[in-house]
DNA sequence: TGGCTGCTTTCCTAAGAGGAAAGTAGCACC
DNA sequence: GGTGCTACTTTCCTCTTAGGAAAGCAGCCA
């Protein structure tokens, strides 16, 4: 399979995660966790597989009262990004090029 | 999500078997295994599932001495894929339009 | 009848996702 | 300074699913 795919930004969970941070800059937890309908304990434990993984960053900011933590993505986390956008890209590109080595089951099928 | 976003084509091995089909028409088994460098039996596994969907129809040939397994994208595993498909390039679109409502941790922020 | 090819099925194990609920840190308030 | 609250975080548990290995099976040839 293409390098560029990558299985562990692939799951549902991590990608929209990562493609709502993508042209954004510091996202909230709870704005996330309300954009992409998931439980606090479920984007909690992605949003940690993300930072293992160096593709976001975590912050956590006091704005007089209010304890809150952002989201954002790492560089290389947006460029792991990119590239498997890349890479479903060329899939679904794929899938327009007509393609030779087909064998057709023709007359005598059964 | 997405209600065109299909999670059970999204899996790395189905959506390569199906947009190996795509733009095909009838594949053999075997052509289909090594292209994408899986085994007999989770080939096999997928195939029955995608078969299962309503996704692919499979058909067996003889020509003379050698069986074949041929399998092919029905018109819903076509329209399914290209629903996925466009789901996807929706993300990786959206992925690249800068969002509002971002918070952004500035100064007092530790 | 036995062997071979080309799948298919079964059996098993391991990974991983997410719900529920308990835990925790920092701050406000009295 | 203890209590409560908010905003997550962690633990515990259960369920689903994927795939390897190997046994099974059907059709055909010799």
């Amino acid at each position: 399979m293409d390098p560029s795919f990558d299985e562990f930004l692939h799951v549902p969970a991590r990608l929209s995660i990562v493609a709502l941070l993508a042209p954004a800059g510091w996202v909230d937890f709870g704005f996330l966790r309300d954009t992409i309908e998931t439980s606090d304990s479920a984007l909690s434990k992605q949003v940690s597989a993300l930072a293992g993984a160096g593709y976001v960053s975590v912050r956590k900011t006091q704005d007089n009262g209010t304890r809150r933590t952002h989201v954002q993505l790492t560089p290389e986390g947006r460029e792991a990004f990119q590239r498997h956008a890349a890479a479903l890209e060329r899939i679904v590109e794929a899938a327009r090029t007509p393609v030779e080595r087909v064998t057709a089951p023709d007359a005598r099928t059964r």
